[in-house]
DNA sequence: ATCCCTATTAGCCAAAGGTCGAACTATCGA
DNA sequence: TCGATAGTTCGACCTTTGGCTAATAGGGAT
């Protein structure tokens, strides 16, 4: 499976950039194939049937995929893919925590299209590609209890991880399963589940605890 | 009411460090009294009764203060008080943040007594203070719906802002209860009013309304 | 004194949430 | 082919939450 004979994925929710980007590949890859997905429930269906994906480009603020979880879930789903995480954010906090969580490479929304082409071709060599103003990070961010979290979310089944996006969007169980199809008695029983696999005991606690994923920079440190 | 002949505050729930701070601000201003909280609560009582005070210092991460919304609830309760965050926390963002909520400076933990007493001095002067690495900011990072939100935090009544942290830990109404020594029943009076203030429907969606206001930054400008 | 705001509580009811056990399915390996 | 395992689904049952009304009480302001 290589790059160029392999598929590549594309994941943004935005068409315009979505597009784009698919040109960066194939500009770097003129052989490749590109397959493309707009939301988290897309990604899935492509990555959970079978095909297996030379490279994943994977943009944060996708519908689903609430900051860092959808990376996370990817991530250690799939760790024979590289996975690029491409982002309208240029904060070095989120950048650092995307390559803490196994990202291959950072490629900003601002980026040119000549750059993203150049990032993506270094990434697929088997390097990093980060942008220009960001250090390579020596200090790891990330504490146990951020591993531990990863280590949960991953180990969520994929209907599981979708329950949990829509729950971190306030949405009630009714809405859930009306989206999904399903009753909510199978609604609540994903939320059991998902509540033991976080080591929680409602709702409210669920979405507090994913919200360290993104914040914790902010209260840590202060031994 | 002047800094020399009013009482200042400090709340912090670190021991040591409320110590240390009430030191610098007894060499900033040797006639003035001083009075330390170490708890939301505490400060609670301490504002809510009477008493005036020249100026506050109040530390972001204390228990009940969560995030930003400590700093907001306090900054429109009491514009005419002078306050100046004190916080673990170095990041530009949250700097930023404070400021335009109005903090009157900025004092990171990690400066020397020195720097305190003359941050505090010159606060004291009505002027703004930050740390040295840190340019004035022209852009807003807030936008309406931010100042919405801080509007709608500040019309919470004192009880309910503290019951609104304890949901934000996650507490079910029976223990918000027993520690506030109230019954149920009045707990859930609260979380009516407070759903009605902050425009939402359940508990799940309140703390996801308050996440917003820390994070944000990363899922904003998109367009 | 009177009015308003806040805090407190009870009681009732409907809606939403959460746990348990069980059925059904697909996949994998022996 | 025969379990074994993992994932999805769901109904029954109980708990928690939230909305509503109404009542009591204290503090401030007019």
């Amino acid at each position: 499976m290589t790059l160029q004979t392999g598929t590549i994925l594309v994941a943004d929710d935005h068409p315009l950039f979505r597009m784009a980007l698919k040109q960066a590949v194939e500009q770097a890859f003129p052989t490749s194939k590109v397959k493309e997905a707009e939301s988290v429930d897309q990604l899935q269906t492509l990555t959970e049937h079978g095909e297996q994906f030379a490279l994943i480009l994977l943009d944060l603020n996708m519908p689903g995929a609430h900051g860092l979880s959808g990376l996370i879930y990817m991530r250690e789903r799939y760790q024979e893919i590289p996975l690029v995480v491409v982002s309208a954010s240029e904060e070095a906090n989120i950048i650092y925590k995307a390559l803490e969580f196994g990202a291959n490479g950072f490629i900003p929304k601002s980026a040119s299209m000549d750059v993203m082409v150049e990032a993506i071709e270094q990434i697929s060599q088997g390097e990093r590609w980060l942008p220009p103003n960001i250090l390579p990070q020596q200090n790891p961010l990330l504490e146990q209890q951020d591993h531990d979290l990863a280590r949960s979310i991953a180990s969520l089944t994929p209907q599981q991880f979708c329950v949990l996006g829509m729950l971190a969007e306030g949405q009630l169980n009714k809405q859930i399963a009306y989206e999904l199809g399903v009753s909510e008695a199978t609604i609540k029983a994903h939320m059991t589940a998902i509540f033991r696999k976080l080591g929680v005991r409602n709702r409210t606690q669920a979405v507090i605890r994913l919200q360290n994923l993104d914040v914790e920079s902010i209260a840590s440190k202060v031994h």
